[in-house]
Formats: C-alpha cells, structure tokens, sequence
DNA sequence: TCACCTTGGTGTCCGTTCGG
DNA sequence: CCGAACGGACACCAAGGTGA
C-alpha cells in the first residue's frame, strides 16, 4: 500500500505533511529527514519518494517496521545471509573424474537419440533445506575446476567433493563460462595442425567453435599424438560426421569463444580416445 | 576392473510475490 | 507499474554401488 500522508516530529513539534505540500515546506530537507508513520501509536520511520517513475510517495524506512495493528504493517521477507565466497582456489580433475563426465555424455546423449529419456515417475519430493536465518553469515570457499597446470588442490583433498564440470552447447555458452572449465560435444568441420599446436574447428548450425591443443598439451602427451592430429586432419577431410567430446578450459579469442584441452584422456573422438579411434578407423 | 545404474545434492529456469 | 528476490520444479552432475 503507498503511503501519501506522514508526520513531521521534531521536538515537541508535530504536524501532518502529505506528499503534496511537502516539497514546498519552508523546512523542507528538515522534515525530510524526521518522518514517521501516521498510524496511532505506530512509531515506524519513514522516507520520502520524489515523483520518478512512479508517482510521489512515502515508504517505509529500511528495516523499521511498522506495529502489527498498522494499517501499513507488512512482514518482512526472511531471507538467509549471503553466501560470500572467502577465497577461490582451484582443483585439478582427476582423470576418473573426466572420464566419468565423458561418459555420462555419452549415455545422456544415447538416451536422448533412442527417445529413452526419464519419464518423469512421480520423484519424492523431498524439501531443499532451508538456510537457517539465524545463522551466521557463511563463508564458503569457492573451487574452480582445472584440467591445467598449478592447480591449489588436488582432487579429493579434505573430502572436498570434485568441482562440477556443466555441460555447455555451442549456442549456450556466455560470458559466465570463460575461465571455467566445462565439457562440449559437436561434429568435427576441421582441422589445422601446426608444429606445436592442432585445432579443431567444431560447428553447430551457424555457431563455429575451436578446440585449442597447445604447448602444454604436447609437452604433455605421448610423442605420437602429432601424427594423431595429422592422421584425424585426413579422416575429417574426407568425412564431417565425427563428434568431439572434451573437457577444457573455455576461453574467448577473436571475440569467439573457445576451449582449451590439455590432456590426452580428456577428449574422445566418437566416444572413443583418439588412438582408439584411429585404429578402428584404419582397420 | 570396467560399464552402467541409482541416489541425493545442487544449479537453473521461470512464474509469482514483494516492496517501492 | 516495475525490478528484484523468492521458491517450486526439474535437469544436471558427482559419488558410490552392482554385477559381469
């Protein structure tokens, strides 16, 4: 409910201003500051609102509430202290752990293709716990995922569970994903292979996206994956259908965004390591 | 040991409510 | 009326279990 009236109380001094005539009283920044509610016996403070948007009115100052019997008595949402975040660090992904978000790619990609997706069955619906309003303010410590180098901790340290790696499609992927590590899947349109260096170029209707392999990759990976790139280079030239799966760091170069692998096991090729891949398809 | 499944916590979407 | 915060529903994801 708006407020149009308010008392002006200095002193012993008393006296109803509305919203109206306030702008034209004589002490006008005094009784500004030194508004209360009009209801009998309600000591609630209040503020005055300038016609902006919406038209003059009074409100009811930050966290001075108004007696219950207050025609303009209104509770206050509870809401839980604020997360705030003490430290960032970061946390190397175990090589289980990317194996297992490949592979759940793959499987939530196989059910979506054989129309196999969950039903919704009547899940229990069990209530999130709330965040007791009482608490004290929490402090979490935020972990960031990295498949790099100098990572603060390593996986599982302290029981700390591993950090999630989210799912990203070309045309979903904002600017709340750089520096974050995150898994794409997409069909293979290219690829470009440097003496330190492979790209792939992924496309998705209109949305081109490249896969960066670089210098710690290779410093990284066993010597033959060279002749890897230059092998897969060959097989996507002649065939465009072969699906990337990786986990990596998304970056943004030339304003596109882009991902940063930088181990062997952490792309897949048709679901399979590349030197797999490339055995079968030579075979 | 490995692929696959279940479990339960958490991120995210989006309509609703709050307060100004 | 409007933007922000809320909260229900559900999708997403890590962990742990199971059986071959």
């Amino acid at each position: 409910m708006p407020i149009y009236e308010a008392i002006y109380r200095s002193n012993d001094h008393e006296e109803l201003i509305t919203v109206n005539s306030i702008e034209q009283h004589e002490k006008f920044v005094d009784v500004k500051n030194h508004l209360y509610c009009t209801y009998q016996g309600c000591t609630a403070r209040l503020s005055y609102v300038p016609k902006g948007k919406v038209r003059a009115h009074f409100k009811t100052w930050p966290k001075n509430n108004h007696i219950q019997d207050c025609t303009d008595y209104f509770e206050r949402m509870v809401t839980a202290n604020k997360q705030k975040s003490i430290a960032t660090s970061t946390m190397a992904l175990s090589d289980k752990h990317i194996k297992s978000v490949l592979d759940n790619l793959k499987r939530k990609r196989k059910e979506q293709e054989s129309g196999t997706d969950k039903v919704k069955t009547n899940r229990k619906k069990k209530p999130r716990p709330k965040v007791n309003p009482d608490s004290f303010e929490n402090t979490t410590l935020n972990i960031v995922p990295t498949t790099g180098p100098e990572a603060d901790l390593t996986s599982g340290e302290n029981n700390i569970k591993e950090p999630s790696v989210r799912n990203r499609s070309l045309i979903n992927l904002s600017d709340d994903d750089l520096n974050w590590t995150r898994s794409v899947e997409c069909y293979i349109q290219n690829v470009e292979t440097d003496d330190n260096r492979a790209v792939l170029e992924l496309r998705d209707g209109n949305y081109t996206f490249r896969v960066f392999f670089e210098e710690f990759f290779f410093d990284n990976a066993p010597i033959n994956f060279r002749g890897y790139f230059e092998d897969l280079k060959y097989l996507v030239q002649r065939h465009k259908e072969y699906l990337f799966s990786g986990v990596g760091l998304i970056e943004k170069r030339n304003e596109q965004y882009c991902m940063l692998v930088n181990r062997g096991n952490d792309f897949r090729i048709d679901d399979q390591y590349i030197a797999i891949f490339l055995q079968n398809a030579s075979a």
